[in-house]
DNA sequence: ATGCGGACCTGTTAGC
DNA sequence: TGCTAACAGGTCCGCA
């Protein structure tokens, strides 16, 4: 479900609704996410209040005054505020309950997701210590891409999906800035020029950008934290478009998979 | 060191 | 219509 501008809209959707609110209880109804979730969540995040909500790639990050409570939604995880006490569903395994009667619940099908606690910098955490930097700010540039890019025979897709390279770059906006940059999402990262990475940089943000305006992609079931869809679907030009004409040139959109993942491009466009 | 495949899960859809 | 297989928005880990 969740890249960059699905994190995003769920973080601006709930966080008027935590901020400041002192959490009450935590209840675990399925502990057995992608990590167990820690019991000292539980035991030490009740009686603290929400500082501030911040994002790390598509990390959610909880600051609570003595702690951080760290949120990935994984595949098909997905946060809602309930302002009233609601029945439990299929695959709701955690709520965060607030003393206003609000609650934050987490619902994960696939439970990909986690939700850790840590009572040190959260940048510090063995699982955000590594990321890259940020697409939508200033520390991407272009030569930063093609430096590290030197003498690197992977794909330029599975290169900018690369969390440790620059976070937030997920399955469908890599293929979305790669056909905007008019580069082929198989083309070896070590041989693409710094003019052309400067390019996927500016591509890269345009994406992102426009799809966070839209309230992010809703392919199947992304819904934000007001139970509302994204509307980025509709300027999707490859992804999910095989066969159909590319919006440019006309010739139909192709299909391969690049590290199991299905990638969309136009052999016409991207070279 | 880099890069790949496998693994973790459930739900939906395509194809026979 | 019903069964099965393939696939889905992520990313860590272990092995070559």
């Amino acid at each position: 479900m969740p890249e960059l501008p699905e994190v995003e809209t769920t973080r601006i959707g709930i966080a008027p609704y935590i901020l400041g609110e002192t959490v009450a209880r935590i209840t675990i109804r399925n502990r057995n996410l992608r990590w167990p979730v820690s019991r000292r969540l539980q035991r030490e995040l009740p009686g603290q209040q929400i500082r501030k909500v911040d994002r790390r790639g598509k990390y959610l990050l909880f600051h609570a005054e003595r702690g951080c409570m760290i949120l990935h939604l994984g595949m098909s995880g997905h946060l809602r505020v309930l302002q009233s006490k609601t029945a439990a569903t299929a695959h709701d395994h955690v709520d965060i309950e607030f003393a206003s009667g609000a609650t934050l619940r987490f619902n994960d099908p696939r439970r990909f997701g986690s939700i850790h606690w840590t009572m040190k910098d959260p940048a510090q955490h063995a699982l955000l210590k590594h990321l890259g930097p940020e697409p939508l700010g200033e520390d991407l540039q272009g030569d930063y891409l093609f430096q590290q890019s030197r003498k690197r025979r992977q794909a330029v897709k599975s290169f900018i999906m690369d969390s440790r390279i620059v976070v937030g770059v997920g399955n469908i906006y890599a293929s979305e800035s790669l056909f905007a940059a008019g580069i082929h999402p198989q083309r070896g990262a070590g041989r693409i020029s710094l003019a052309r990475y400067t390019a996927l940089v500016d591509e890269i943000r345009n994406v992102l950008k426009l799809a966070l305006a839209r309230g992010g992609t809703t392919l199947r079931d992304f819904v934000d934290g007001d139970g509302r869809p994204g509307y980025f679907r509709n300027e999707l030009k490859v992804y999910d478009r095989t066969g159909l004409p590319c919006l440019k040139c006309g010739q139909p959109i192709k299909q391969l998979r690049i590290a199991q993942r299905s990638s969309f491009y136009c052999s016409c466009c991207q070279r």
